[in-house]
DNA sequence: CGGGGACTTGATGGTTGTCAAGAAATGTGG
DNA sequence: CCACATTTCTTGACAACCATCAAGTCCCCG
């Protein structure tokens, strides 16, 4: 499938430059490309009908941005200047070494399936603070830049991506601000403080728990 | 890349009847292979650590299971008696045809990660009711069965999926009942009485609006 | 230094989860 | 095929949580 030159030097593609609060691709078009992000973060997001908005998730170094056939389903705007790498359809070789949970020789649409699969994981957390909680360990995780976070996007949209209220979000930081979980310098500079009891307070370890399964079917 | 023989009869490829209850792959295993649907319903879910459970979806005919590299993030069980069709993992040709929103020519692929935007989509609703709503409109569509849908699946199945309690999907469930959107004869069988006004009510629409942007990057 | 947007916080009402009980459906054995 | 037992589903009452409305504060940038 996509084997040989799993991160092949991109020669055929392009790197491209954009500027903070940039367009990146609009909800409605037709696809013609895919992007990876080399640098920077972009916010995904659907507009629907009822006017609501849902950020389907943030691309950062490694994600895969847009890869669809058809009509886009979704927008994508950069929240920091950021720097691409455009790629054509037909092809789905990752030219970008992995960062985070992303694994090496994945296809783009591997990474891009994964990435889909977090952010639905964040939905499943049932309460505000425990959904807060796992975003800022799956961003420290996926920014990889220790426990000293820079959260670029506002407030509002954190609450579209996790399902609730600007109000929710902002109450959901101070109250782990108040437990000692976390330290906020500033709205977007957040500091993971205790990283094992936030990881505890949150019930997101992340490992999972094999079930007790009927028979196996072959 | 998946260009030729877009649907190949799949000769290289075992066809296999699953039990109602059994259990298809487990998490927590290696990944060898991945699946079709060819008839029947499963459901897919995730242990989490805190003992929550999370239906990530429900796969029906032209669905894709199970498709990931390495360790498996999810259990897939059996709702009804189901015939699936098991590829290797190198290959991400798809060979039933489609059904409900998925295209021809998909990749294997392309089929999980619109399956996977779906329920993200669904979570996206604010209200109770209108998740309720909304999934029993989706899985008309995918199930191709008029307006008269057979959901095998548990309350609390649906409960996981949504992010909600049985508690809540029941009494959604006799709210659109009372309101004489749908009708239920039998807590499995659902009838869709009023779809345009289930649509309205829903807000799911499931058609998008291009958002009012910013400059386009190239 | 001043203005405007973003963020925080308080008060209140609506929605959902929890606890508990009862009704309906399903499966089993006679 | 029917009676019974068990599970699933529904419904009610109450508490917890979150959205909404409304100020007030902080931050950023001109």
């Amino acid at each position: 499938m996509n084997l040989e030159r799993p991160f092949a030097h991109a020669s055929r593609n392009h790197y491209l430059s954009v500027a903070r609060d940039a367009a990146i691709y609009r909800q409605g078009e037709r696809a013609t490309c895919w992007y990876e992000v080399a640098s920077g973060i972009a916010r995904i997001c659907q507009f629907h009908s009822d006017g609501r908005r849902q950020v389907t998730g943030f691309a950062v170094r490694g994600d895969v941005l847009g890869i669809e056939r058809g009509i886009r389903e979704t927008a994508a705007e950069a929240l920091t200047t950021m720097r691409l790498v455009r790629h054509d359809l037909s092809d789905s070789t990752v030219a970008l070494p992995p960062s985070g949970p992303l694994q090496e020789g994945d296809s783009a649409w591997e990474r891009a399936l994964r990435a889909s699969h977090e952010s639905l994981a964040l939905l499943g957390f049932p309460k505000a603070v425990q959904r807060v909680g796992a975003f800022l360990l799956l961003m420290m995780r996926r920014l990889e830049s220790g426990t000293r976070l820079e959260l670029p996007m506002p407030r509002i949209d954190i609450a579209d991506h996790l399902g609730l209220t600007m109000h929710t979000v902002s109450r959901a930081f101070s109250e782990l601000a108040r437990r000692r979980l976390i330290e906020l310098q500033g709205p977007h500079h957040v500091r993971i403080v205790n990283l094992p009891e936030l990881v505890a307070f949150t019930g997101a370890d992340m490992t999972e728990v094999v079930p007790r399964g009927h028979q196996l079917v072959a």
